[in-house]
DNA sequence: TACAAAGTATATAGATTTAGTAGACTTTTA
DNA sequence: TAAAAGTCTACTAAATCTATATACTTTGTA
């Protein structure tokens, strides 16, 4: 499970994207809009922003925004940075690797190799999907709810 | 990440799979053969007995061993009995759903979209994989190993 | 029949992680 | 110069995970 950190920085970034090339916006205006404690997305935003995703601009007016086209920024980025591990074992993340304490020989596991498989196809889909994607599956959804 | 627990059974699972057929075997040669805590391990195997998936036999030479064979036991089985949940946002879980609370609406969710695609992926693979197939993996690995 | 082997059941402790809060500080604009 | 807005660090509360402890039941066999 994506822990909620995850979640909320995704769903700022989102809500970013969609207002890129527009003036900064506030964290209140997010956190409320968005439903996420203020406090706690003020960490999270700084996160991003100390990663060089997001500009923050000080004082009255100011605000954060995406330094980058939303098409730019892929999901897969938003997860590392926040501390969640694509992978479902330790042993087959490759930004988070840890051996498995209680597996004699990696090289030969079965249950590694499966969970590879699954780190495999969840990297694909994360890594090829960006913000811009994102926000375009919104809309395409929307539409369909309409229909 | 999948939990201690998670991983334990599955091990389990293939070590008892290995032994399909033979007589049951003991807690504490599965514990020592796989470096997992025995106290833990216990409870482990009895929710996997409750749940249907080992029978136990008590008194001396007793033992767990599967119930039925290790190719119509699959991986996603394991996960959900130990709790961990396949899908990345609770919203999308089969079988742990629960909605977002700070999402205002699941239908238009473009994040909720992606993850659907992510659990797909995910439960395609862990649902088409057996714990004999584990097993026949990992003689693959070992053959490529030795070459 | 008694004893040892082995699983059953429940409770609890300790550690770690997660989520969220608090408060004092800095910068910027009007 | 006051208000708006982000920065930074520390802290706490709750949840979850991992593991251990203890007492009990069943079964085989000497």
């Amino acid at each position: 499970m994506l822990s909620k950190k995850t979640r909320y920085a995704i769903k700022a970034l989102v809500v970013l994207g969609k207002n890129f090339g527009e003036a900064p916006m506030q964290i209140s205006k997010i956190a409320s809009d968005e439903h996420i404690p203020k406090k706690f997305l003020e960490q999270i935003l700084l996160d991003l922003r100390n990663a060089g995703l997001l500009y923050s601009k000080k004082g009255a007016g100011g605000g954060y925004g995406l330094v980058k086209d939303p098409a730019e920024i892929f999901v897969v980025q938003v997860l590392r940075l926040t501390g969640g591990p694509v992978a479902l074992l330790p042993c087959v993340s490759l930004n988070f690797y840890q051996k498995c304490d209680e597996c004699s020989n990696e090289a030969t596991c079965g249950v590694r190799d499966v969970f590879l498989e699954v780190r495999n196809a969840t990297l694909k889909i994360l890594s090829e999907t960006s913000i811009a994607d994102v926000i375009r599956r919104e809309g395409l959804l929307i539409e369909n709810t309409e229909v």
